[in-house]
DNA sequence: TCTGGGGTCCTAGGACCC
DNA sequence: TCTGGGGTCCTAGGACCC
């Protein structure tokens, strides 16, 4: 039974594009080896816990070892032919804005969403008209054949292979993409509303569906809820008791509702927080050596967001205890819009020194969010001009230098103590090894 | 089984104002 | 003086995504 009637929800082109491995498939790439015939795993290994992270596995890895995104390295199968290869972030990254350029070649700007690294959807209404003039194909046939060319032209010029999710509404696209394409022989699917109750409603497990984490899972169990058909056929007014706006959300979008339009969806916004943050190598006791690496990452935060020409104004500081400990916290503050090392430095020592409370350390998260993107600085009352101009001409020198020969070119004393971070640190890219294009620490 | 890292969004509850 | 009531802003924490 429909609780919609979908002649009344919006009808677009939306095709989800997903390039399959993308890390391996690049590091394949760089190697002149076949990404569907050869084995190999990107693995993360930064000496956090010294064992490392499975960040991709190429088609053939996943389908000959069982490898799995969420393998561990320690569980990683042997194999002769297995390649293992570290991550160079930075080359993905540009990677990336290859593939993106490909596909302003078919879409206009607004009609284009960078949904993650790997991940873009396009909303085709218009250009299809352009690229398939009226040929006798249905509208369901010219999608797949737009989805084929961009395919195709992915493969020969950047040698990508994509997965292609293609919808009604954005929603149904990426359902399509992760519950159909990515299994299909053609890596494509297509999901349109007269299709919900054999796709969406089919889904086997409730995790599989974009939204739903193993806490609502467990939630809609509770409610007698085991499936995606009877979230669609529940009382949307309950959810929204039990739940709120989020529970009302899921319910439409287990109907396949989403009236996004792309090109009216937020003016690609810029981001709202930049930070990092660390799991340790160990466990830290001392305050001192918490401090340490607490003044570093307050600094290369710092660094960050001058690199993006923005001020924040918010300094937030996330501190996790020891594992199985539940003593760790989280606290922010306002302050006056600064890109000052030496200010955000004392602002997060500030927080830390206010809320510590002598527990064991493992896990450490410096953000800073209300972000000012202008070149205008508002001085402060409380430090003369030509100070504040001494300090800032200073933080600028050692972004330059580092930019140019890394930022280990120049560091404090403090990051020679024992438990600092920032050296062994240098080289990541969120968070994984950037490989030898240049060192900037983030996205 | 056991700590990846970088993000966004939502909610409840408190503070404060009129 | 005796718990109004509406509104806004802020914070901590949870949940989810790639």
């Amino acid at each position: 039974m429909l609780n919609f009637d979908y002649q009344k929800e919006p009808l677009r082109d939306i095709l989800f594009l997903d390039v399959k491995s993308f890390y391996a498939t690049v590091e394949c790439a760089a190697r002149d080896l076949d990404p569907l015939t050869t084995m190999l795993v990107v693995m993360s290994t930064t000496d956090n816990t010294g064992k490392g992270l499975i960040l991709a596995s190429s088609p053939m890895a996943k389908a000959k070892l069982g490898i799995s995104n969420v393998t561990r390295a320690n569980h990683l199968p042997k194999h002769p032919d297995l390649l293992q290869v570290p991550p160079r972030m930075n080359l993905y990254i540009q990677e990336n804005k290859k593939f993106n350029a490909l596909l302003k070649e078919y879409v206009a700007e607004e009609d284009h969403l960078i949904y993650s690294i790997d991940e873009s959807l396009i909303d085709v209404t218009d250009s299809m008209k352009l690229f398939f003039p009226d040929t006798g194909l249905s509208r369901s046939e010219k999608r797949q054949r737009f989805a084929q060319r961009i395919q195709e032209e992915a493969k020969e010029k950047l040698g990508l292979v994509l997965s292609v999710g293609i919808g009604d509404n954005p929603l149904l696209a990426k359902l399509a993409l992760d519950n159909g394409a990515k299994h299909s022989p053609i890596f494509q699917a297509q999901w349109r509303y007269g299709d919900i109750p054999e796709t969406v409603w089919r889904i086997p497990h409730m995790q599989d569906f974009w939204g739903i984490g193993s806490s609502m899972e467990k939630n809609f169990y509770r409610l007698g809820i085991d499936s995606i058909y009877q979230l669609a056929h529940t009382d949307s007014e309950l959810l929204y008791q039990r739940f709120g706006i989020m529970g009302q959300q899921h319910y439409y979008h287990a109907n396949g509702i989403d009236r996004t339009r792309l090109s009216e969806a937020a003016p690609i916004a810029k981001e709202k927080s930049y930070g990092n943050s660390q799991v340790l190598p160990k466990n830290y006791t001392q305050a001192r050596e918490i401090e340490v690496v607490l003044g570093e990452m307050a600094e290369q935060v710092a660094a960050r967001i001058r690199r993006h020409g923005c001020l924040t104004q918010c300094v937030s500081l996330f501190i996790g205890g020891a594992m199985g400990e539940k003593n760790g916290f989280s606290h922010q503050m306002k302050i006056p819009a600064t890109d000052n090392t030496k200010k955000l430095k004392a602002y997060c020592l500030f927080l830390f020194r206010k809320y510590y409370k002598g527990q064991v350390v493992r896990h450490i998260g410096v953000s800073y969010s209300r972000l000012l993107f202008t070149q205008s600085r508002q001085l402060s009352l409380f430090q003369s001009p030509e100070e504040n101009e001494a300090e800032e001409h200073l933080d600028q020198v050692i972004d330059r230098i580092r930019e140019k020969y890394g930022f280990t070119a120049i560091i404090h004393a403090t990051s020679k103590l024992a438990g600092a971070r920032s050296i062994a640190r240098s080289h990541l890219v969120a968070g994984h090894n950037g490989g030898a294009q240049g060192g900037l620490d983030g996205l």
